[in-house]
RNA sequence: CGGGGCGUGGCGCAGUGGUAGCGCACCUGCUUUGGGAGCAGGGGGUCGCCGGUUCGAUCCCGGCCGCCCCGACCA
């Protein structure tokens, strides 16, 4: 391809609405255009990076022996009701939704679970006639609360799914280690660093679930990996070895024998430097509203160590509950009789005649010595002991592990302690059990003739995502560096002048290096020496062939690879020999020999 | 959904109650040609949309739409 009869555009500044480096570099190279937030159009180069991407997944999908297929985006309502998720899909406003012109309506889908269960159970009755994968790689739909940087969270965009059907959980374990395999091959294909982290399955459901995470600063997700190398999560999974209890050993003194004025001092920290103390001393009570499974509403009051938050996305699941929200000030004051910052354990109210279920984080479960609110405005009470003073309050419910993984804290796998870095979401792979099998009724009969729902597996990772991503670990101040395997081209020839020899000693390069079977793009265009390395480097081809006039009059040309950008001097008729070579190695340096 | 910001040529921006400007990009010519050239000439904008105030609105006011950031939320 030459440039001069290509689509190709680049950009000298950065767009304003672009944020993060794999954004402005999608953009200013000319690989992406955006249509509206969150919804992107690829030029023919980025489409054919996102193509790459494609066929690596797909061949390592293939390989896995996954079948592919091709589900309907759009999606009867009906399905979705079956499942259960066209409600909660529709309230938290992800789903987006339309109808046709008899009034029915149809999803846009963000995920096809529902659609290949219904393929699946409409043409599978034996056991005999399982296990198997399905996958598709097709672009998806979903409303995002907000879209943002690029390719990294859009509206639409392409993502690989993939399904899995076994008859038992053992059956869904080999899936899932498949798959798990199939997802280190892909991003070790793309050159990526990537890091595996136990994850919250979300809305999706299901039990286990991993995370393939992309290390990168500009990541949405807060990971934390163990220093020892042996446990990663998610920050909304992750988990602590108890932590060290300031209060080990101490004699418990009696209850409210100190209790001090805290006078409109509200901040943990305030009150442990008023109280000559520190915020490990300090009970913190939490009142939440929480929704259960019944769809009935509770309040839970939740006991935190003061220098520790609460993580809301384990907590639900902790208490029993759905969904939780911190209970707004109003009901706060209801069964309180106080305002935050002076909110205790001690005397809660009932709420609408229910008493308040107390909730008991693990850093707090031999808690001695503590200060907490009074429910008084500006009193906090001392002495307090969680086993002697709480533990037995009669609307106790146990002791959960809520808290949120810190930077520093020790590991659960008590080996090292856990630190915490960035990361991009590209691949997560579920154990989904039954719960799409049984809602749809997805059955067939197993062995001893009875009934059973298949047990589901599903594996999503982002293509585009991918690209960013990739983007994202590899480019410099000048631009993307590719790389091989995810390169529009895997190389370039750049011609310096136009002069008639010049001119031809590049065609015959070019052309060379596409008969020897080189992914070979041409910048015949009629510009500046200066302009050309800047487009390049920017556009990041991994192997760069300059032809200029004074190289040939040595008889050289200058090759080089994106990466070190450190030129050598080469005969033309060496030049495919070594692109080639260096190409096979990776195009970290140029192989000279 | 809460808070903040922004919509002016392809991109980045300035500006004004009296018919709109700069840089880059683009076109033509000449000179140049190894890290985003110089000179000269030129084309391109219903100033997001609707309404109001005004003799007159891109500017002031109201509404709407769109976009970006932070937060909440989120496979």
């Amino acid at each position: 391809m030459r440039w001069s009869q290509s689509f190709l555009v680049t950009l000298r500044e950065v767009p304003g609405d672009a944020e993060v480096v794999s954004h402005q570099l999608l953009y200013r190279a000319g690989l992406i255009h955006k249509l509206a937030a969150g919804i992107y159009s690829f030029t023919p180069f980025g489409f054919r990076s996102l193509r790459k991407m494609i066929d690596i997944v797909r061949e390592e999908m293939d390989a896995t022996g996954a079948m592919e297929v091709d589900l309907p985006i759009l999606q009867p309502k009906e399905l979705w009701v079956e499942s259960g998720r066209w409600q909660r899909y529709v309230d938290d406003g992800i789903l987006f939704h339309l109808e046709d012109r008899k009034g029915g309506e149809f999803a846009l889908a963000p995920t096809a679970e529902e659609a290949v269960t219904d393929m699946v159970r409409r043409s599978v009755t034996s056991w005999r006639q399982l296990p198997f994968n399905l996958y598709q790689i097709r672009t998806k739909f979903r409303d995002e609360i907000r879209p943002r940087f690029g390719l990294l969270r859009g509206r639409e965009f392409l993502m690989k799914d993939a399904y899995s059907f076994d008859v038992d959980e053992k059956g869904l374990d080999v899936h899932y280690r498949k798959m798990d395999a199939a997802y280190r091959r892909i991003f070790e294909r793309c050159n990526l660093e990537y890091a595996l982290v136990e994850a919250d399955s979300g809305a999706i459901g299901g039990s286990a679930s991993q995370e393939f995470m992309v290390v990168a600063d500009t990541g949405e997700d807060a990971l934390v990996f163990s220093d020892a190398g042996d446990y990663g999560a998610n920050v909304e999974k992750a988990v602590t070895a108890p932590l060290p209890e300031p209060w080990a050993g101490e004699e418990p003194r009696s209850f409210g024998e100190a209790n001090a004025p805290t006078p409109g001092i509200t901040t943990t920290e305030g009150q442990a430097k008023h109280l000559g103390t520190t915020p490990e001393r300090i009970v913190n009570t939490m009142i939440y509203e929480a929704v259960g499974a019944d769809g009935k509403a509770w309040l839970a009051a939740v006991l935190i160590r003061g220098d520790l938050a609460i993580n809301e996305v384990k907590l639900p699941k902790a208490i029993g509950a759905l969904h939780v929200k911190l209970a707004s000030e109003e009901i706060l004051g209801k069964v309180t009789g106080t305002r935050p910052g002076f909110v205790g354990p001690l005397g809660l109210l009932p709420f609408e005649e229910n008493p308040i279920s107390l909730f008991v984080d693990r850093s707090l479960e031999h808690g001695a010595n503590l200060w907490c609110g009074a429910n008084l405005e500006g009193l906090h009470h001392s002495g307090v002991s969680i086993p002697r003073d709480v533990l037995s309050l009669p609307y106790f419910k146990g002791v959960v592990e809520v808290a949120t993984a810190r930077e520093g804290d020790p590991s659960p796998t008590g080996k090292g302690t856990l630190r915490i870095r960035r990361g991009i979401e590209v691949g997560h792979i579920f154990k989904l059990g039954t719960k799409y099998s049984e809602a749809m009724k997805c059955e067939v009969a197993n062995q001893a003739q009875k009934m059973v729902p298949l047990t589901m597996g599903c594996y999503g990772l982002g293509l585009g995502r991918t690209v960013a991503a990739a983007i994202e670990q590899n480019h410099d101040d000048v631009g993307i560096i590719w790389p091989v395997p995810l390169a529009p081209f895997a190389c370039v020839v750049a011609v310096l002048q136009r002069d008639a020899h010049v001119l031809e000693a590049a065609d015959r390069l070019y052309e060379g290096l596409k008969a020897a079977g080189v992914e070979v793009f041409y910048d015949d265009r009629d510009e500046r020496p200066g302009v050309k390395f800047k487009d390049l480097d920017l556009v990041g081809f991994p192997v760069r062939v300059v032809v200029g006039g004074k190289g040939l009059q040595r008889g050289v040309v200058e090759v080089s690879t994106r990466r070190e950008r450190k030129a050598a001097e080469i005969a033309p008729d060496r030049v495919v020999e070594l692109v080639k070579k260096t190409l096979a190695a990776g195009a970290k340096t140029l192989v000279t020999d």
